[in-house]
DNA sequence: CTGTTAGCGCGTTCAC
DNA sequence: GTGAACGCGCTAACAG
């Protein structure tokens, strides 16, 4: 192992003198894109790895180097939806050469403020959005605003004016499961989740639109939020009643629903059906029937098209994923 | 709106010509801390609003005010546990005013030394490193070698020579649950859990040395990776065989193992008494009675470690989590 | 209180 | 092929 400088401040200079070259030949041999003798470079080699040289990001920078960094901004990184995006920004961006920064937010948009104000500092070539939103004027504003300091991709969101962003068919495999469903015979069925009260997020929104379509009415809802917990609770509040099937917005909100089934004595499938949406790890363990979302793939597309500049409308597939909790009625 | 600049090349040298004030006075009421006059001030402040000035942090860092960066090394964002450790680095990072990086290496030592390339060339100010490992000289030669470049902290794993570790009572948690057992009369406890060839990481290594401690034996082993499917069809090669309890290395293989106790006709904990470690969501859902890891709380005192420039060996508390998966025999 | 100026570490013309 | 010198944007003395 070469001697270590501990701290690590070695500069190009000290590498220069080492060598007894210029700082301008080190440069040279580390760009790689300039003729330098095979004897001066490989004297240079050796004080490189003889000192342990780093070089430094942030002269590198400001000399016009600039690396490509792409920042993930997310509510939490718990959720294993996004968990999922997240490693997919994390691989993309890797293939890409880039750096890749994880931020979250808990969601509030003072703390996504800020760190799109680091973001900006940082000069990040690009960053990626992802977590639900009440599309609404102060929204889109805020969108806007936030695109105008760096490379802005929206991820799991309609785009905002120009800002670009990669969907997945949310609605369609809404549509897809219900009808599904219906084509099992089921007539009576409930959608479980939406906000307790307020205007909904998108992703619900487009969710129970793609329901709504399937049916052909509206249909009979119960709000729930995004949790196993209120899935249990908002579905007992709505237990005993003669539905035969429940479409939950979500596993989380599955798993929860299942569980207040239970308690109600009723089985699943043979008493009442009951379908999910995302396709988390958990739904296996469910045996749930549910909508497969490509979260790693969304985050791949977003980097590829935060990188490459496109403006394009980037529309991913969903599917169902037939399990055991649908019986014929 | 101010009038935003798009591409954002503002520099300190614009603001103070728009205010007309030298770089100084602008550097100055943008750090705040010197005396400005606040008529001045207050020229500048709007200078900077209307030219939607943002600092340049390689500048910055350049001229010797560098803003903290910890960055996390992990496996797999994907992974509840590594993505709990996360969430902890994330919040204890943004309040110490750091910016996180988050990193993901697939486990692969390449891009674990490429990973700690790019961090040092960002010249981080602390790395921590999370994931399985077996503590064998090689390791410790690496760990000792990544140190050299940025302060660095280990974390869930033992310290390495100079290298700080945040841990938890691993060994201790093991041996409380396999205590548990023990109290409700079970003798036949099997160990679910370890390297199905070769060495054991440091994280089953305790595990089992902690349920060998209670029983005062080598007991019954069973191996399987960290993974519902591995747990399942490692017990399902066990089954059927007189234990009257087993004690899952993870959660996640607790999972597993009780899909396969239920494939035999054996009800848990009727039947067979089941334990896992790591207090995942899905413990709770399973009913699980498990060991509690702080992970969040792991991800925090690392921070707090690596910020601090401490050099002790902290161990975070395990506890059991009494559910409903264990019955007295 | 405010302006001038010298670096921070590196890439990049230019001359040699 | 190689070296000297300027500039990237900013902070921190040092003078006024």
């Amino acid at each position: 192992m070469p001697g270590r400088q501990g701290a690590n401040r070695v500069t190009l200079r000290e590498v220069a003198d080492h060598a007894k070259v210029s700082v301008a030949t080190v440069s040279r041999v580390l760009a790689g894109n300039y003729p330098v003798a095979a004897e001066t470079r490989r004297r240079v080699e050796q004080s490189i790895q003889a000192l342990d040289y780093v070089a430094n990001v942030h002269a590198r920078a400001l000399a016009g180097v600039a690396p490509r960094t792409v920042a993930f901004v997310l509510p939490d990184v718990r959720a294993p939806a996004f968990a999922h995006a997240a490693q997919g920004v994390e691989e993309a961006s890797a293939e890409h050469g880039a750096l890749c920064l994880i931020c979250t937010t808990q969601g509030d948009p003072e703390r996504e403020r800020a760190v799109f104000q680091l973001l900006r500092e940082q000069r990040a070539s690009a960053v990626i959005l992802i977590g639900g939103v009440i599309d609404d004027a102060e929204y889109r504003a805020r969108i806007i605003d936030l695109a105008q300091g760096s490379r802005l991709v929206l991820c799991g969101r309609p785009p905002v004016g120009q800002v670009p962003a990669v969907e997945y068919a949310n609605e369609a495999g809404a549509h897809a499961v219900t009808q599904h469903l219906l084509s099992a015979g089921h007539q009576r069925i409930l959608f479980l989740g939406g906000p307790l009260s307020g205007p909904a997020t998108t992703t619900v929104a487009d969710r129970l639109a793609g329901y709504r379509r399937a049916l052909g009415h509206p249909g009979w809802t119960q709000p729930a939020e995004f949790t196993r917990e209120s899935g249990y609770q908002q579905l007992c509040a709505r237990l005993p009643e003669d539905f035969t099937a429940v479409f939950a917005a979500t596993d989380l909100v599955a798993a929860g629903a299942r569980a207040a089934l239970r308690a109600h004595g009723l089985r699943v499938p043979e008493d009442v059906s009951l379908v999910g949406y995302d396709d988390l790890a958990l739904a296996e363990d469910l045996n749930l029937t549910t909508v497969r979302v490509p979260y790693e793939e969304l985050g791949r597309a977003a980097v590829h098209l935060a990188l490459s500049g496109g403006t394009e409308h980037e529309i991913l597939e969903t599917s169902v994923v037939v399990r055991g909790s649908v019986a014929p009625f």
